[in-house]
Formats: structure tokens, C-alpha cells, sequence
DNA sequence: GCTAGAATGATGAACGTCAATCTTTTTCAG
DNA sequence: CTGAAAAAGATTGACGTTCATCATTCTAGC
């Protein structure tokens, strides 16, 4: 047996293509009754539109838009290679994917990013950025013109969003709190937090995440209140020297990127603290081997692109997505399994 | 720009529609020289065919067969429930899923599967199947008919499968062990690795990293032989509460299913062993958190049939497949990040 | 230079849907 | 009962490809 077509489902109702067609694509013009009689046929026959063929009959592509730091390194440059790739294999499929990038931590960037897009140019976006109410505006600016809003990595939940694609952020945190206290073996010492951004909301899940998980369970380590390294390696390996200056630490907890300065800072430090990291990228995945770093919490650029992607899809062709879609699984690495 | 179409390309090779298209699908009779005119025009305009009204055209249906075993609990049951979903799901997509379910470590039965296939009913299959000649040879000879064979969960690497969808189970193996040591925090013990059965190649894998690492960083715990549970609740309960009657144990890896039984088996001893197990079922998941079990080792069944249907199409369309595409990550979940 | 055979061209119907246009039928207010 | 508006029907040409058929033009061998 094959699939119903609307020619089935015009036959069942007794009406003609046209009718059907008018109902299918509510035009308009139609009788109640009509509209109640294609319904049925609709449910009796189990018409399915094929989605291939209307897309080729109405020339549709798929353009969906990526907005994302520009930063060259680490996490990012990853999640934009892969974009790359995507973009060429998905081309057969009509799918067209523009990549925005802003600067990093800059809202009007972001926001200009945001207002460059609109209904009649991009059906779905994809945005990784941070919480600011002038970026919920355009969100929903952009909602209201039909434009699938995703937030990518860093969750907007207050916005108009229409789904998350990225990891639990407060999970991650609590994982690492776990790991961080399984590893130090009782002692007691200092922890330091370095986040890229206190106003980055993922950064900011994940300490509170891990914090929750050390006051509980781990009160023999003290946290220092977190520290800001903007994602710049330099800044970083100066906030981790300056305070081994004063500070002998059990722990460092890198939130956010910058792990190149991380281990510089680090270098000759002994005893070596506990540390853990964000993002499998080059250095992080050296450091491991080498034993530098303890454990790296990574969040699978691939998974998370393919996933954006196939719910902007899913968004527009109007299939419902279930909201667990977007969960991107936290990736844990230790040395004997990268 | 609109995209090129075989008119363009047929423009551009000053040839006919109908000679451009002997040559995209190779129907033969045209001469050398055309084929080379029209192999350059493809080039020069980018002609890239439309799928989807190819597929239109020739009334294609993608149909795919999964071969599992028939487990009603655990992770076999998560896989099954995906395959439900996405049956349903891909519908649209006329893409036909068909699910076999075998006898559990049953090679006849999985012989059986494999050989109700063949090139005229399906186009790609799944197996999760045990490392057998007879099952090569099946897998060779539906290769043969044009049948695309991806293996699941367990590999089997010198049969002619097209790629393997799963998890580096070598490396699941040294990430439990590297656990398993630093969760012992220097003591010395005896561990005991429960696996479903010797024959499967994904616990002997398991079985051989977790071996690796144990030996050259953790002398201080010993490894009992590798015993067999045959995923069995029952078999398993009996297996450990036997062994913990002549010895007492440091650690637990199972390696398999079963988990169930292994928990009713651990009741009551003190103190606990520190026990790692595999996939995260509701059973493993109460155990992580009511701190019966430490860490589980998990591979997401969502993204394992995605990946096998999606690297099935892709196989089907005759785009290239990297084999990097089929690693399934491995979860690592504790108490805290579940 | 003729002819068989190969190569190429031309054409049209199909796949399932959309979208537009034009015609016919139904409905209902006055 | 009439007539206009609303609803429904009918038809057609696309979308990009496949596939089959038939007609035409080359190309070699003799």
C-alpha cells in the first residue's frame, strides 16, 4: 500500500483537489462543513503532506542563521568549523546556513547581529549570547515575524525563545563540584572559580551549580568568589598567578574559555591544584595527557550544531519538537578516555 | 543565484537534457567525449543533484532494518522505544524502519535476522549482533546485493559492515578503570567485572581497556577472571552474592546488563564496593542517586539511532561518510549530573 | 558512398504538491 | 424567484528529476 495523497484524501472527503488544497493550506473560502469533511478524510486516510515535494513545488530552501563569537580558538572555532561543514553537506537539502559572528561579550554587537535578520530573509536562528533585555526585545521582535528563535550554549529562558540547544549548565557545574571533591580525597583547601563573564548565563548556571554541590557535600573547600577572565588566555594566566601570589589552591574550576593562559599561569605551581576544565579543544585535551588538567566537562560541538539545525528544521516544517531535543549530553573526559 | 539543474548543466555541455542524464546515472551508450563535456559542466556550474526530487521522481522509500535483541528492560529497551519514535517521526521522510529483535547472545537467531534480508527489500541494516563467522558471511553477502551494514553497539571490524555506530567500548573500558582507581583512593582490593558474555565483542573491548589501565596504574587491586551474567538479572544476583561469600570486594564493574540483580546481590554489604556500571536506566539511575551505585557509563541511545539512520541515508545517497560520524560519545554520570 | 550501429536529440508522462485562474454550482437574502 | 456572493470544481503549469520511447544524426567499415 502506498501513502495517501491528496488525491485520496479528496476522494475520502468527496470534494475536489482544489477544496482540499484550499483546506490543506487554509486559504480561505472554504465551508465550515468542507473544512469538517476534509478533516476527517484527512484522519481516516492518514495523509501525510510529503514534505519534499511541497518544498519542491514551492521552491522552498531553509535559511537559518548562526549568530557566535568570533573568537578563533578553543570551544568556538570548533562549533564554527563544524557549522562549515554542515553547511556544504546540508547544501543538496536546500538548507543555507549563514554564520553571524559578533564580538565576544559585546551586547551591541550581539544585538546588531540580531537586528540585521528578519522574517522575509532567515527562518530560523540560532544564538549564542548573553542575558540583556534590549536581546529579548529582538527575540521577540524576531518570534513575532515567524523567525524560529534557538539559543545556543547559553539559554535565554525568559525569552521568546522556541527551544535550548545546549547542556544543562547547572548540571555541569554540579559535576564538576563532584569531581573536584571526589579528587581532592578529603583535604581541605582554597578553590578558585574563574567564569569568561559574570553576565554570561551559562557561566553563571555553572557556578552556581557547582557551588550548590560543594556547600552540600564538600565543606572542607573554601570557594573564592568566582573571577571574570573574559575568555582571554592572558587575563587569565595573570588571575591565576596573581592569586597563587597570596593563595596556596586545592582546586581551579576554569567556567569559561582561556585555558592556554590557564596553564601557563599554572606552570611549576606545586602541589598542582585539582583543576577542571570546559571544552574538549587542542590545549585542553594536551593538558589532560599530560596530566595538567584533571578532567575536561565538554559539550559535543557536532551533536550541538546537528541538533540546532534539526529542530530550526523540525520548527519550520511545523512538526512538533519536544523540548529534550536540544539537551546536548555533558561529555566527561579524563585522561583514559579522550 | 538559483541553483543549477541538469538544463544548465545540459547548456553548459552544449549537450541534451537526454545524453546529461545517461551520463548522472550512468545508463551507458553515450561516447567518451560527452561523458568528459558533461563531467566538466557538472564541475563548472556546481550542479549538485536534488535529492529530494529525485527521490520523488523514482518514488523512492529509504528502507532500513534494525536487528536487536529482544530485551524488554534496560538499554536494549531505550533503543527499541528511539526506534519507535523515530519510526513514526521519519514517516514523512519516507523513511521505513523495520525492527527485528533476536534471540538475546543467540547467533542462530541472529542469523535467522540477517538472513530474512536482502537487496530487493532493504537498502541499510543495523545489527547489534556477536562476533561469528556465519554472521560475517552474511553481512558480506548483503553488502554484495548493495545493502548497507552498519554494526551497533558492538562492532565487528573485519567484517565488510559499511561503519560501526557506537561507542569506543576500548576506551569505556580504561574510563571505568581510571575511575575505579581514583574512587579507591590508593587501597588495595579485589575488583570483579561482571560481563553479559566472553562472546560479545563490545564487553570483551570493555573488558581489555579497563585490564589495560588497571595494570599499569592501579597494582594495588586485583582483578578476579571475567565472569559471565548473560545480561541476566537473576544470573548476575547469584554471580556476586557467591563470589562475596569466599571474597571480599573492592570494586564491581559491570560490564553488561543486569543491573538489577547486581544490586539485589550487593544488598547488605558493607562495606560497599565501589561499583560502575554500564547505561543509564531507570534502575541505574535510582541506584546513582540512592548511592548504591558510583558512576555509570553511559551511550545515549537517541543519538545512536539518529547516527545509524542518518549514516544509512547518507550511505544510500552515496555521499561520502566519514567514519568518525558513528562514535557515539560516552556519558559519564554521578550522583550529581544526572 | 552506403549502411549498420552507435550516439544523440526530442518529447512526454510521471512523482506529489502548490498556486493561480477560470468555470460551475450552491446558497440565501430580498 | 431572482441574482449576487460564496463555495466548490476543473484545469493547467510549474518544481527538478527519472525513465522510456522514438526520431535523428553521426561514425566506421566495407
Amino acid at each position: 500500500m502506498q501513502r495517501p495523497t491528496i488525491h485520496d484524501v479528496a476522494d475520502a472527503a468527496r470534494l475536489s483537489l482544489a477544496t482540499v488544497d484550499r483546506v490543506l493550506n487554509n486559504r480561505g473560502g472554504v465551508a465550515e462543513k468542507s473544512v469538517r469533511k476534509v478533516t476527517k478524510a484527512v484522519a481516516e486516510t492518514g495523509y501525510v503532506r510529503d514534505i519534499a515535494a511541497a518544498n519542491l513545488s514551492r521552491k522552498r530552501r531553509y535559511r537559518f542563521a548562526f549568530i557566535l563569537p568570533g573568537i578563533a580558538t578553543g570551544f568556538v572555532a570548533l562549533l564554527r568549523a563544524e557549522l562549515a561543514k554542515e553547511q556544504i553537506r546540508l547544501r543538496p537539502d536546500k538548507i543555507e546556513l549563514e554564520i553571524i559572528e559578533t564580538a565576544p561579550f559585546d551586547t551591541p554587537s550581539q544585538l546588531a547581529a540580531l537586528r540585521s535578520l528578519s522574517g522575509d530573509t532567515t527562518n530560523g536562528v540560532a544564538v549564542f549570547a548573553a542575558e540583556a533585555p534590549e536581546i529579548h526585545d529582538e527575540i521577540a521582535r524576531l518570534a513575532h515575524q515567524g523567525v524560529h528563535v534557538l539559543t545556543l550554549v547559553s539559554d535565554l529562558p525568559r525569552s521568546q525563545r522556541d527551544a535550548y540547544v545546549g547542556p544543562d549548565n547547572v548540571a555541569a557545574g554540579r559535576t564538576a563540584a563532584a569531581f573536584m571533591g571526589r579528587f581532592s580525597a578529603g583535604r581541605s583547601g582554597t578553590i578558585l572559580m574563574v567564569t569568561g563573564s559574570l553576565a554570561s548565563r551559562d557561566h553563571m548556571e555553572r557556578v552556581m551549580g557547582f557551588r550548590m554541590v560543594m556547600a552540600e557535600r564538600f565543606p572542607n573547600l573554601t570557594l573564592l568568589p568566582a573571577a571574570q577572565g573574559f575568555d582571554s588566555a592572558e587575563t587569565v594566566r595573570k588571575l591565576i598567578s596573581d592569586t597563587l601570589k597570596t593563595t596556596p589552591l586545592a582546586g581551579i574550576y576554569a567556567v569559561g574559555a582561556g585555558n592556554r593562559g590557564l596553564l601557563e599561569g599554572l606552570r611549576d605551581t606545586s602541589p598542582r591544584p585539582v583543576t577542571i576544565v570546559h571544552e574538549l579543544t587542542d590545549i585542553s585535551r594536551a593538558a589532560l595527557l599530560s596530566g595538567e588538567i584533571d578532567l575536561v566537562i565538554d559539550q559535543n560541538p557536532v551533536a550541538e550544531v546537528r541538533a540546532a539545525i534539526s529542530i530550526m528544521r523540525d520548527l519550520s516544517d511545523n512538526r512538533d519538537v519536544t523540548t529534550a531535543r536540544g539537551a546536548i549530553p555533558l561529555n566527561i573526559f579524563i585522561r583514559e578516555n579522550i
